[in-house]
DNA sequence: CCGTTTATATCTTATATAAGACATAAGATT
DNA sequence: AATCTTATGTCTTATATAAGATATAAACGG
């Protein structure tokens, strides 16, 4: 009967609006959602409909649930950060969060291939951090940061120079960016005389190139990254399941 | 009531049993499996139970379900090893399986390192095969495998030298092994001569190292494949959901 | 009387089951 | 041969019960 195009399942309509609620900051990470049955009473659907969307955004990582406590906007917490947003990890196996030395932060304009990218126009105003990334204290990450100017107002101004180390979780608490997403693309390059030097390396040497782009809960481009890593004692690991 | 530590809810008991009779060949790939109630009548639990375990063999890519037809256990495809176990795509975004050119089959034994990651003791028989693979018709890849001899009796005599490119296809249908999940351990590495020779560059070119272990359904080891990748024209891609 | 412990009520999500809707394919009917 | 019917799958939704978490109040010991 219902031959229009656009039909989805109530249980998927349910998460649509979920999401779209999670992204325009109705529930702020760490917050609690409204309970199953008072979601259902709500958008008059059974308790049953608005589990199997929960279930679905906890697949996706967008929430947490707890038995007897209740579901959660997910944070950028250290360990979701080392073990969903981070994979170089040690030959041994450790892992690890970086620290980092910041090189630059200033305003800028999108290139074009940058604006391409964050779908802005050429020469909007985007944000431009350089910085060093250290493992187990030695210089490891060479690595440049682009963010659209509109999604973060005055950060250059704002953080000096005292930026926290995990980023995401800066986005998150001070402009209410979520990164929900990323797609990497790797490559391994020659090290340029600028990065063999800041990692102590000589010019020419291989270095894992990872270029992210990371895309918040609606969807839209917020941060272009592209990491330059000594691979001597690490690893990217990718599961496939 | 149920303090046993070993309790797992009735719907994980029944993927267990169902991946169990996977793993050893009771349904064959591309076979359907009995239909959920047909399952929920032998196990003596509701069809409701059995769809929650098909439901996660299915997001783990063990089986595969259409409506109205059946659950159907997976295959290796072209289309899956494409997007699934096969990560290097053109800069342009196309994806393409490549071909390949055989160098060397050979049966050996196992190193000391090999033997560990495949769980053997050292010195078992094994596999080894050594080949360039082609991507746009230019060699790409120089890739080592090796293979634990016990699962794959024969191999070297079988196939002379008629190696289909899709080998996890290969594996599946000749000799019953299906890789359900793999791992793999990425570096920028400088190619050696043997490498650079014949993908066409020089020595000391950067490469991408791909270092994947392959697990079968029953979580053993089956597959070890050390992938020099020459990343000029294309890059590794991994989605972070 | 005060502080600690122990029930208990009530909130939450997790698990199990069932019924109707929808999709597909094959056989019967025209 | 084309259409309709029916059998048999999975999908969707709903409902009931179990189990975990927490706050409150009663019970207890000093």
């Amino acid at each position: 009967m219902n031959a229009t195009l656009g039909f989805r399942p109530l249980y998927a309509q349910v998460k649509d609006l979920l999401v779209q609620r999670l992204a325009s900051g109705v529930w702020k990470p760490g917050e609690a959602l409204p309970s199953e049955f008072s979601l259902a009473a709500e958008l008059k659907v059974s308790q049953g409909t608005v589990r199997k969307a929960l279930d679905e955004l906890a697949a996706q990582n967008l929430v947490v649930r707890q038995q007897g406590k209740g579901t959660f906007v997910a944070r950028h917490t250290p360990q979701r950060a080392l073990f969903h947003f981070f994979h170089l990890v040690g030959d041994d196996g450790a892992r690890a969060l970086p620290s980092h030395r910041v090189l630059a932060l200033r305003n800028a304009r999108a290139t074009k291939a940058q604006a391409e990218r964050l779908k802005l126009a050429a020469g909007t105003p985007v944000i431009a951090l350089k910085r060093i990334r250290l493992l187990g204290g030695r210089p490891a990450i060479f690595e440049r940061i682009v963010l659209p100017g509109s999604l973060f107002p005055g950060l250059v101004e704002r953080v000096v120079d005292k930026l926290p180390n995990e980023v995401y979780r800066f986005y998150e608490e001070k402009y209410g960016v979520t990164v929900a997403r990323a797609v990497e693309r790797l490559k391994a390059v020659a090290a340029t005389p600028e990065e063999a030097k800041a990692l102590g390396l000589r010019a020419g040497a291989p270095l894992l190139e990872i270029d992210r782009t990371a895309y918040g809960l609606d969807g839209r481009p917020v941060e272009l990254r592209l990491s330059r890593c000594d691979t001597a004692r690490h690893h990217y690991l990718s599961e496939i399941t």
